[in-house]
DNA sequence: TGTACATCAGTGAACGCGCGTTCACTGATGTAC
DNA sequence: TGTACATCAGTGAACGCGCGTTCACTGATGTAC
């Protein structure tokens, strides 16, 4: 049956949300299009309604949660302790989509890649916004140097099954990251 | 046909070693059991003379890798600045497994992510031999710090599809741990 | 404002395909004598 | 050392399954009058 206009764009954002979350959590692969439909309430075959494929889908869900990611304005201190957070590496489906998506991007379609593309350049001026010394080539260094170490400790720490060691890589990068810019 | 006993042995490294770089090229999902065998030089049905599943070889190869991976010994700097080229970014295959396949462990079987907790032990150790000031508390977080910092570095390189800007990842990341640890 | 009907978002059965896995078979290996 | 045969690593056809995708259909929406 048909639905009005405004349902059908709610769909669309609950589709792009619920999978956005999924992938997150699953990866890209692990996820069908029918999961993904199940979860926003509706059957498989609307699906191709509102995307082209499910790289399309990909693409579109990264661009959405790149954009409502707008974490790391403000304090950048409190915003590493955040995101170095045990909380954050064990939720992953709530969590950075760049943390839970970027090495699976390569493998991605040219419009996915495009996408993270921008994600980053905005991520990494977002920091060089919140670090102290703004403008400099020292800021710029840092930011890119403490993001790089930032998701790279919590894909380690989610790698390891060892609960000590995984803490202690969130740790440890969290005070190696405070020690130099802090 | 039945082949000798060292036949059996080679087939069986060699398994290992294609199975490593295509899963280090592809991801693990994208690589078939048939395609591994192929490009071993075997067809697929021996296969599981071999291992007992996909999974088995996932668990297998990563280990296989991992152990042959011990770079990273001796000076520091250059290990950073060797891993952190644009050379090694663009050879996944060739390239490190814990920046190729570390967030894909997250999904894998528990005997992977023992595997990958091994290894990460280890890395980090070996680390802290390369680095100048040795047993101290700062060595340790340097250790985890930089490495964090190396393998967020390439994976946010890979994701990219600007040269320049993946250029930048790589270099200012080397720029900022040769800045806290050279 | 009320009615008639064309539109079209969502349904669910069906498709073709590639995957991981199984298995009867083959023929070289390696052991027993 | 030479022969007879049991073993078993590798072959390739076949399987069941879940996936992405298609499509005829349904019935509420929203427009024309």
């Amino acid at each position: 049956m048909k639905v009005s206009r405004e349902q059908m764009a709610e769909n669309r954002r609950r589709i792009l949300d619920v999978a956005s979350r999924l992938f997150k959590e699953k990866g890209f692969d692990a996820v069908s299009v029918a999961e993904v439909m199940k979860a926003a309430g509706m059957t498989h075959g609307g699906f191709y309604g509102h995307f082209t494929s499910k790289d399309d889908l990909v693409a579109q869900t990264l661009a959405h949660a790149l954009a409502a990611d707008s974490v790391g304005e403000g304090d950048f201190s409190g915003f590493v302790r955040s995101y170095l957070a045990p909380g954050h590496r064990d939720n992953p489906g709530n969590g950075c989509p760049t943390a839970g998506l970027a090495a699976a991007i390569r493998l991605q379609t040219p419009a996915a890649k495009a996408t993270m593309t921008e994600g980053l350049r905005s991520q990494i001026a977002r920091i060089e916004q919140a670090l102290p010394d703004e403008d400099s080539a020292e800021t710029r260094r840092a930011a890119i140097g403490s993001w790089a170490a930032m998701v790279g400790a919590v894909i380690l720490a989610r790698a390891v099954d060892d609960p000590d060691l995984s803490d202690e890589v969130l740790e440890q990068t969290r005070a190696w990251i405070d020690a130099h810019v802090g």
